[in-house]
DNA sequence: ACTAGAAATGAACGATCGTTCAAGATAAAA
DNA sequence: TTTTATCTTGAACGATCGTTCATTTCTAGT
C-alpha cells in the first residue's frame, strides 16, 4: 500500500558530496545542489532534513570512502608501507587532478566553519581522528611485519602522516603542478619520526 | 572646499580582516561587516567597491602583518632561526589562543575560494608566495651567519617550512588543546631537511 | 557667514537564500 | 480495479543577500 523510493540514496550522497567537496558548505546553495543530485526540494528535505543534514552524510560518506581506499591501497600493495604510500600518492596527486577539490574535504570544513555549525565541526573533527586511528592501526600492523624499527610510536607517527598530508594538501592547491609531489612523498617516509 | 574623511582606513580594514579571518569569505556577510567596522554601507562602497574588494584589501593587510612580524622576530632573537622558531610559535600557539581564527587565513581562502572568485584566490596563492619568499630571505641570511649548513638548498627550506606551518595549524584546529606543539615545532628544526 | 563639494547616511532594490506544504503521481495491498 | 499510504513535485514563503543612490551632514576655502 506505498510507493517505493525512486531515487539511490548512495549515488545522491555522493554526487552532494563532489558538490560540498568543491565549494564548501557556505558556498553551496540548495538550488546547485537540487540540480546536481536531480531531486526537488521537497524531496531532499524528506529525506535529509536540511542542508545541514545532507551535509553530515556526505562527511561521513567522504571518510567512508577514505577508509575503505586506505585498506584497499595496503591489501593491494606488497608492504604496509608501500600502501600507505599509494594511498597518500592517490591523495595528493590523483586527486589534485580528479577531485572536485586538492585538499582534503575534512580540512578544508575544519577550516571554513566556525560554532556556528558546531556540530559539523565536531563531525569533522572526528571524522579526521577516525583517519587517524586507521593509519595508526595500519603503521601498528607494518610494526608487526617488522617493516617499522619496534621503538617507533605508531601514534605519533600517524598524527605525523596526517600533518604531512594535510601541509602537502594545502600546498598544492597553492601551487598546483609544478612540484614534485611524488618525491616529497617518498621523503616523508624516509625521514624521521619514521 | 571639502569634508575629510572621518574614518580611519587602517583601522578599518584591520577589524575586516579579523571578521573575514574568522568566518571565511561567503560566511561574512555586509551586514555583519556594517555592524564590525561601524560604516555604512554607502561608505563601504565609496571606499572598497565591493565585498570582494575589502576582502582583497585584508588579504594585504594580513599579509603585510605576517611579514613584518616575521622581519620583527628575526631581529629581536639572539639568531635568525631562533627568529623563525619564534614566529612559528606566534603562529601556531599564540594565535591558536587569541587570533580570531588558529588556521592561516591564506591557507583558510585557498581553500575556500573556487575558480568563481579567482581574483582573489590568485592573490591569496601570491600573498602564500610572497611569505615563503621571505622565510627564504632569512634562511639564506642564516646560511651566510653559519647557522644553516652550507650545502642546504633555502628555497627548499623555506618550501618544507610553509608546509610544516600549513599542516600544523590544521591539525591544531582539529584537536584543540591537547598537542605539546611547542615540542613539535622545535622537532621541525632539527629534523631533515634542516 | 556663506557656499561649494566631498563624505556619510540608510531606506530600498532585485536577487537569491534555505525551507515549507498543499497538491499530484505512483505502486503495493485489498 | 479500487484503495491507500507514501513518494514526488514545484510554487511560494519570509529572511537575508550584496549593492545602489537620493538625501543629508559636514567642513575647508572664500
Amino acid at each position: 500500500m506505498a510507493k517505493n523510493t525512486k531515487f539511490d540514496r548512495v549515488q545522491v550522497i555522493d554526487k552532494a558530496t563532489n558538490l560540498y567537496w568543491q565549494k564548501g558548505f557556505h558556498g553551496t546553495s540548495m538550488r546547485h545542489l537540487q540540480e546536481v543530485i536531480d531531486m526537488r526540494p521537497g524531496s531532499i528535505y524528506a529525506a535529509f532534513g536540511s542542508k545541514e543534514g545532507l551535509f553530515k552524510e556526505s562527511l561521513a560518506h567522504y571518510t567512508q570512502q577514505g577508509l575503505m581506499t586506505l585498506e584497499q591501497c595496503c591489501i593491494t600493495e606488497n608492504s604496509i608501507i608501500a600502501g600507505l604510500k599509494a594511498f597518500v600518492k592517490e591523495l595528493i596527486i590523483e586527486q589534485a587532478e580528479h577531485a572536485p577539490n586538492s585538499m582534503c574535504m575534512l580540512a578544508k570544513t575544519i577550516g571554513e566553519l566556525t560554532e556556528d555549525n558546531s556540530e559539523l565541526l565536531e563531525e569533522a573533527k572526528s571524522a579526521l581522528k577516525s583517519i587517524e586511528s586507521a593509519f595508526q592501526t595500519q603503521l601498528e600492523k607494518a610494526q608487526q611485519l617488522g617493516e617499522i624499527a619496534s621503538d617507533k610510536d605508531c601514534a605519533l607517527l600517524a598524527r605525523h602522516l596526517q600533518i604531512q598530508i594535510a601541509g602537502l594538501r594545502t600546498y598544492a592547491k597553492a601551487y598546483d603542478g609544478q612540484l614534485p609531489l611524488a618525491e616529497m612523498i617518498e621523503q616523508i617516509f624516509d625521514r624521521p619520526p619514521f
